[in-house]
DNA sequence: CCCTGATTCGC
DNA sequence: GCGAATCAGG
């Protein structure tokens, strides 16, 4: 298998969706996983939080341990990538800082109103271990908010008379995947994003929900989360 | 062990 | 340029 112009482009666009090597170098087919990295970086594509991590940056973050970053002089202009979004993100929802969605009590949590991001150069941190901050306002997007197993609500806006294929993908459309990659129908949302973030409005509310104490919560709204790959 | 991405290096 | 082998963290 060679590297043509149209496998180029689909792994630039799963890659930027923050899919795993391997799901990328399975959806392609004729290629390992490695393969898929190796191009991904030929090609300059943005690393991602890799488990891996220079010993240097190591070093440094542990020889500055009790110090937080908290006077930052002058945070390098750590360039930020062209999708800033796209962080991958483990299946199980993280303890959300805070979403857009009403909660009725708001104690000490910070109540971040959803601001908007501005399209120009971020500034950001780098903690220990040199991943990047967040910046105050940004929500860590599930990159992959594990597939719905039964397509629910969100119908794709009649803007799509097909189905929004990877190839379709950009900025402005909801990347909320429907279905699983390698499946025949696989596509995505395709509606026009929630400003500021990856998805549209009806899927940031799947895929952002407020943390709610234990003691509220209602027992079992979550579902749709979490099939098993059915391979 | 499994997974992940990064890097190296022979081709 | 390519990608298997290897490395190393979670």
């Amino acid at each position: 298998m060679s590297w043509t112009e149209e496998r180029i482009d689909t792994l630039r666009k799963m890659w930027n969706s923050g899919l795993t090597a391997t799901q990328i170098a399975e959806e392609l087919g004729g290629v390992s996983r490695n393969a898929v990295i190796g191009k991904a970086h030929r090609l300059g594509l943005p690393s991602r939080p890799s488990p891996v991590k220079s010993s240097e940056a190591k070093t440094a973050a542990a020889a500055a341990p009790a110090a937080p970053v908290e006077p930052k002089p002058a945070p390098p202009p750590k360039v930020a990538a062209p999708a800033p979004e796209v962080v991958r993100a483990p299946v199980e929802r993280a303890p959300a800082p805070a979403a857009p969605a009403p909660v009725t009590a708001e104690p000490a949590a910070a109540p971040v109103e959803p601001r908007p991001v501005p399209d120009g150069p971020v500034l950001r941190s780098v903690g220990p271990g040199g991943f990047v901050r967040q910046n105050p306002g940004e929500q860590a997007p599930p990159a992959q908010p594990a597939p719905p197993r039964r397509l629910v609500p969100a119908k794709p806006s009649d803007a799509i008379a097909g189905k929004t294929s990877l190839l379709d993908l950009n900025d402005k459309i909801c990347k909320w995947p429907l279905g699983h990659p390698g499946e025949p129908d696989f596509h995505f949302c395709g509606d026009k994003v929630n400003p500021g973030f990856p998805y549209c409005v009806a899927h940031c509310g799947h895929a952002y929900q407020a943390q709610l104490p234990r003691r509220d919560r209602r027992p079992p709204p979550p579902l749709p989360f979490g099939g098993p790959r059915v391979r």
